[in-house]
RNA sequence: GCCCAGGUAGCUCAGUCGGUAGAGCAGCGGAUUGAAAAUCCGCGUGUCGGUGGUUCGAUUCCGCCCCUGGGCA
């Protein structure tokens, strides 16, 4: 073996999980979850984690490890996999980081730049001043107290004018400023097998329509039913499809609807994952991921 | 069979008092440093149903034909 970590990604429905599982029975492997919605417990069946039969195959770590009323953050994540790191080396298997979510793979391989948490109360009262005084004149505030920072940043995007506001709210530095000290990326030093599972459109759309079935078959409404009271500003609320079921259960979408919207929106995600893996990811290892057995053999070659 | 309303982008539709047309959605490309399954940016040639006529010029006006709704028989 002269690896000391593999890292897979992937978009949506292009069977990632499975082969990363064949992966690690092959080679002595944990797997750890790349994926920021698939941390959350009560979000199983719609997010497409891995069934219970698959987590008993090999080590499964960060899957399903919080809850959706807490507010996870890539900066939670990069904590939260240096301890799963930590772990499956204590443990002697090799880290299979396998997921979708660029961001998180950045701060496995980049690094985050060491940001303070911002409190919690900072952030809500923020947003809320945002949401008062409208995203503009809240821009044009970010703009007279952080030039620098809002010079880079599109006026019209929200969630970043946030950001930059509530760090320099919360640190008295401007946001720039702590991203030009990049972090320590957390697998700095470790020997790395990376790759990309390109999955062409033909192949990924008929499965991402099977994805969509898949989870009805196996009671996502149910799943979906039984959270309640849930924050719509949370992260977790943004989960492709939660909406829609809601809408669903409440009478505002039929079925065709609802099946419509999520395999549209299913869609468009891939794309941008797509994106990220062209744009960021362009010197991993790109496999062709037409069939399922040919892909393992082919990272297994190349990790061994 | 007759009357009315439509037929314009993949879809839903706007518009052109005659100078070959534009929105939303979809789609495509891009960005991405603690919400990232999020958030944001960019990209619009399409026999304007067909065919004749009027006109310098017709998607627009007129005739005929075809198709889709609705109404009357």
């Amino acid at each position: 073996m002269h690896v000391d970590a593999v890292l897979i990604a992937g978009p949506t429905a292009s069977g990632k999980s499975a082969a990363a599982l064949c992966v690690a029975e092959a080679i002595g492997g944990a797997l750890i979850n790349c994926d920021s919605m698939q941390v959350y417990s009560e979000l199983s069946i719609l997010t497409a984690r891995p069934p219970a039969a698959d987590m008993a195959r090999a080590p499964h770590l960060l899957y399903g490890h919080v809850s959706v009323h807490e507010r996870y953050s890539a900066g939670r994540y990069q904590a939260d996999a240096a301890e799963a790191l930590a772990r499956a080396r204590a443990d002697c298997k090799i880290p299979i980081f396998v997921g979708g979510t660029g961001l998180y793979f950045g701060a496995l391989s980049d690094g985050l730049s060491e940001i303070p948490q911002v409190p919690l109360s900072t952030h809500e009262a923020l947003r809320k001043q945002m949401l008062l005084e409208g995203n503009e004149a809240f821009y044009a505030k970010l703009r007279l107290r952080d030039p620098e920072t809002a010079a880079q940043l599109n006026p019209t995007d929200p969630q970043r004018v946030l950001r930059a506001m509530e760090v320099l709210e919360a640190t008295g530095r401007s946001l720039s400023s702590w991203q030009k000290e990049s972090g320590q990326p957390l697998l700095k030093n470790l020997r790395l097998a990376r790759f990309v599972l390109d999955s062409p459109r033909v192949v990924l759309l008929p499965r991402i329509a099977e994805r969509y079935r898949r989870m009805v078959e196996q009671g996502v409404l149910e799943e979906v039913r039984a959270i309640t009271g849930l924050d719509e500003n949370l992260p977790a609320a943004k989960t492709l499809g939660l909406r829609e079921f809601k809408e669903f259960d409440q009478g505002l979408l039929t079925a065709a609807q609802v099946e419509e919207a999520i395999n549209i929106g299913t869609r468009q995600y891939a794309k941008r994952q797509m994106t990220w893996f062209r744009n960021k990811m362009a010197d991993w290892t790109w496999i062709q991921a037409y069939d399922q057995s040919n892909i393992v053999a082919q990272m297994i070659k190349i990790i061994k």
